[in-house]
DNA sequence: GACATGGGAATTCCCCTACC
DNA sequence: GGTAGGGGAATTCCCATGTC
């Protein structure tokens, strides 16, 4: 009896085809046959950070994984290498996902694609430059209904391979289930690591021939928690050197609980200056995708000429930031008049009791402000380009935005819509992307 | 065998108790028995015009239909009275759902709550008085996938009736799940009737006492095309009377397709003086939430001072409106400056090749206006209860929305959120609810 | 604690636009 | 016609808060 389930065990690790070798190519069971080889998986280009994970149900092809570089007119892909290796045999370099852990562990999500068989492994023969690019790389979205009974039939499995014979008497199958369903509430379905391996095959047998080495996650663009945090229009884009001044914003999806607005002045090298958040509540935050917030005050309330500064959107939780949009303070006008006094009496916004919002001495910020580099509005060589043409459908719809406030003297700003300027405001990007931004212009 | 049949079908009609008796009681079977009886059924309360249907998974109770009558204090149900009957037997009342056609048809959804069976059948005995209350009636909300099934199994008991022994031959199976499938499309699960009917009990079997009467409708709150219509938050509550204002707005969910935003004035009577639709495009409409809208120019742009009419959101399909929000029209400031000059030449705003939304001569309203009349600001009671205590958390929220617009002479308008004030705005309103509302501040 | 009431949001699925 | 990319509808889930 044991011998023959010893025979089953053989013929289902081995016996398959290319299509479906071994469940599980990224993990232990591979490490030791290249613990003494020289040959190393680099990533020349890693994927994207986010992509729309796509359900089974979802079906057709709705755009694979680029690489981090990509752009509209030039597409990259993500991209291995292997070094030192020197052999004739044909390496094959297959692809799976894995969990974003510091010890990632098989994900129950699925790539899916040209080069990929049911299990959602990916198989790509190195070219000639020991190079392997995956095109066409999407991301199955498994349902957290199903996740728990995956689970429970890993678990099995392995207990299977360990201790053959003890399975139908095992008195702790219970316990099992009950493990999967916790693990599968623990197991984060909205970020994915890709693990790239490389082997070769010998006898209808494969061998890795390295290490397995892991991309950098890659985030589910159509979660909330997940998803990339993006300013799509606002009310206006100026204000008081007081602050105060309610502003409307309409975003992408975002979780009130998770999401703050931030303020920040660079100088013309990109060092940060300052930076504060912006006051609101999660009342203020409608429907996931508009927030009506006040600005804070700029550092200087007393200055005699406009500022600039940009506003941005940020996610404590990943530390993740939108592009910035400008945003210009105003000086503060003579006093503050009758209106203003009316004002503040009949409203108890700053009394702050329910802010969300801190200011300055933050928790989940400390660190970020200025151990980084902006790349200001000046060093930008394509500021130049901006508002004609090939926007014309898009000046005026950003539109002019009159914010005068509270002054005899008028003043406005108007902000134009740009699409071609690269800039770089998160503390967190590697590089400037091909992004949407806007210059301001000045009118008094 | 016919005969056998027969039976059978007796059997499934009649032997059933009180809680499954025949399927389809508010329908034409029953007509005939009350023809030249006296009694009739009249329905002192209707139901709200509105409630969010649930889903079979959306266990537990969410709240029954309440009356339109109800308020927060003083709850109301639907109720229902029967006239000129004189015998002593006890009367029930049933109800159940029926489509919102002129010729109502049995609906897949069911109402369901404490007196309501699996059929989605709700009886209730008719009380001393005469009267039933409907407490309690929840709507179950069917899935889109199982109504075709439904349609279909309906179609087979039909015919099951009148040709008994032809079923299994019957060569047009398959157009009857044809038809069931184009029936199934054609339903609409967003609103439903409730069909009401009395019958007494004899001998085990039912007879009607009266007619069915049926409800007025009864939308599904949850649904974009037929949901209450809200405007929760504005940017500014006030712009010059040459129109072309940007303003954002929140909103609950709208159909992008099927909403427009009317702006309209009123005399002291509450007669329509006035009407005018706002400018935005589809890709104005933010995830079903926001509008940025341009304010249309007032019908008198050369006014000398400031006039007050009022904005609300519009659904031409259904003709809901939502309540109306003040909006204060302001003279135009001497002329044209420098400003507004630089603005209109970035500005492709106005050329409205896109526009959606039409002024006047718009063939979805025609009809509606004049033909209605509003209560006024002026001569509601309610009106001087304002901005105090109740509200302080509001105070304020709502905010101070400065609106100075190219003028040297400053003007601001602040609005102040209330919940106390009747108002009565929308043509179709049978009565006014207790509703927010806002009141504006002139400041000078 | 269990349920009632009301809501917001997450999950899943469908289908529309561009643009080849 | 298919790919690539999105928006949003349909469905499910779950959270506050209040009440028994």
């Amino acid at each position: 009896m044991f011998k023959w389930i010893l025979v089953v065990v053989y013929r289902v690790v081995y016996s398959h085809s290319i299509r479906n070798i071994s469940r599980c190519p990224c993990g232990q069971n591979l490490r030791n046959s290249s613990r003494f080889s020289t040959p190393q998986l680099k990533i020349l280009e890693q994927p994207t950070n986010r992509i729309r994970y796509r359900y089974r149900s979802e079906k057709g092809s709705h755009g694979g994984l680029t690489g981090e570089n990509s752009s509209q007119n030039k597409k990259t892909y993500p991209t291995v290498k292997l070094e030192n290796y020197h052999s004739t045999a044909q390496v094959y370099i297959r692809a799976s996902l894995y969990t974003n852990e510091e010890r990632p562990k098989s994900h129950v999500h699925k790539l899916m694609g040209r080069h990929c068989n049911e299990e959602g492994h990916c198989t790509v023969p190195l070219s000639d430059n020991m190079i392997a690019t995956f095109q066409n790389l999407g991301i199955l979205f498994v349902g957290k209904k199903e996740v728990p009974d995956i689970l429970y039939r890993r678990k099995l499995e392995e207990t299977q391979v360990l201790h053959t014979s003890f399975i139908s008497a095992n008195p702790s199958l219970l316990s099992v289930r009950e493990e999967s369903e916790r693990d599968a509430k623990d197991m984060n379905l909205n970020s994915v690591k890709i693990c790239f391996e490389a082997f070769v095959y010998e006898n209808d047998m494969s061998y890795a021939v390295s290490s397995p080495i892991f991309s950098r996650p890659v985030a589910n663009q159509k979660s909330p928690d997940s998803g990339e945090l993006k300013i799509v229009r606002m009310d206006k884009y100026c204000g008081p050197a007081t602050g105060d001044e309610e502003v409307f914003l309409l975003c992408e999806k975002v979780n009130k609980k998770e999401i703050k607005i931030r303020f920040f002045e660079t100088d013309s090298d990109g060092h940060q200056l300052w930076e504060s958040f912006a006051n609101f509540t999660e009342a203020d935050v409608h429907h996931q995708v508009a927030i009506v917030f006040r600005t804070p005050p700029y550092r200087d309330q007393n200055i005699k000429s406009s500022v600039q500064v940009y506003v941005q959107l940020f996610r404590p939780r990943d530390g993740e930031y939108s592009e910035g949009r400008p945003f210009t303070y105003k000086p503060k006008e003579h006093d503050l008049d009758g209106v203003e006094k009316k004002r503040r009496k009949i409203s108890h916004y700053n009394s702050g009791v329910e802010d969300i919002s801190n200011n300055s001495n933050n928790g989940g910020n400390s660190g970020f402000v200025g151990n980084h580099s902006f790349t200001s509005l000046a060093d930008s060589s394509h500021t130049t380009q901006s508002s004609r043409d090939s926007n014309n459908n898009n000046i005026g719809y950003y539109g002019h935005s009159s914010c005068s406030h509270d002054s005899t003297k008028r003043e406005n700003c108007l902000q134009i819509k740009s699409n071609h300027l690269n800039r770089n405001y998160g503390p967190n990007r590697r590089k400037a992307n091909l992004i949407e931004n806007s210059i301001t212009l000045f009118v008094n």
